[in-house]
DNA sequence: TTATTATGTTGACACTGTAAACATAATAGG
DNA sequence: CCTATTATGTTTACAGTGTCAACATAATAA
């Protein structure tokens, strides 16, 4: 470990930081192995010494995202040790906020091609209860048993996991991306509808 | 219009059509112009002639599937000439299942870099009320309205609009791209979810 | 000290989007 | 009918891309 002369130091980490800082600028579509490599300061190649391909990188890359987000889903659950619904609420609210904050994460973790290969890879490599959805299921299931304990809520634990997991998912996609458009806070408007009480009733 | 030696006939057509294809077979990263053009039986600079560039290639292909789309919501509301709630339930069933049928088309109207410049040559070129967006948010309107000489159902259209359009939207990508697995008919859970009241009830 | 491995560079290749120059078919104006 | 213009094609060229092979050198192991 020779101070500073040494090849360079740590090119896979900050290949990685830049990477991302590079995605976020240029987005998706004008990312560019080559950019990444000439922002590190190295040949257009030496990134085939850490990655085996582009797609290996933007995987590194979406993992640490994957990990931060799942992160902030515990953080949420942890807020409230002893109420699984006000959990899973919260969680919801979380979920929404992560991405947008963070919108490029979005389209790493859920949108893009690799969006599979990384579940994939993750399900192997890590267990599953890193697994965002997990954490959701998980948070659900509690809820559930505490309600069977009252009165019956759903007989479905799949149709609940589905329909909470698909309604935060949908709203944090329509608020980051912009497709909804609304000229008051968005977050307010979530924690409205996830604590408020404005439920569907159809 | 000489029957067949003309220059192409219809290539401008024949660019969309196949290259929806492409899209389709090869997916969105591996799409390429020349490619279509090649599928076509011209030179690769042949589209030129037809679309400013290769964005405006996918744009126009991205059109066709927004009608499709739109047209679909409305075939849904018409189903249930006399009952509000019934349409909305049907366009929900429907909007999932639209993109379960057509994943490809998910990246082309929503996720994708372009899907807000279609947005918003959209908004320029047809009336609003083209948006599927709109479409919802009429259809949310009038049970609203319904609603209101009842019982107070929600204070809040917003609200409604956004947690109605997010559970669907995140139902659909959720489904679509696969990252909900579930042994059994999804569209049957998604039913399941819209008509059978398996509401979140938190 | 020497052999091996880790990490870098240079150069090449096929592929991409796109612009410029050119060619020819269809059409409009006289 | 002849000619000028336009619409639609092709060829060629260029810069940028991911990736591979060959080579160079620093770090480490024998």
């Amino acid at each position: 470990m020779s101070n500073e002369t040494y090849h360079h130091e740590n090119l896979k980490a900050e290949l990685i930081k830049k990477g991302l800082t590079l995605l976020d600028e240029e987005g998706y579509e004008n990312f560019s192995l080559r950019k990444v490599a000439k922002a590190c300061g190295v040949s257009h190649t030496a990134p085939y010494r850490h990655f085996n391909s582009k797609d290996d990188l933007i995987m590194a890359i979406a993992i640490e995202a994957h990990h931060k987000f799942n992160q902030c889903l515990e953080e949420a659950v942890n807020k409230y040790p002893n109420d699984n619904k006000s959990q899973l609420k919260e969680m919801g609210y979380s979920y929404v906020k992560f991405f947008v904050d963070n919108p490029e994460y979005l389209r790493l973790l859920f949108l893009s091609d690799f969006a599979n290969k990384i579940k994939k890879m993750n399900d192997e490599t890590f267990c599953s209860g890193e697994q965002p959805f997990n954490t959701f299921y998980k948070a659900i299931e509690r809820c559930q048993s505490e309600n069977q304990n009252g009165e019956a809520d759903s007989d479905d634990l799949n149709a609940m996991a589905l329909s909470c997991w698909g309604l935060v998912h949908g709203m944090a996609i329509l608020i980051a991306k912009k497709d909804f458009s609304y000229e008051g806070d968005y977050l307010e408007l979530v924690r409205k509808i996830l604590w408020g009480g404005t439920s569907l009733n159809l």
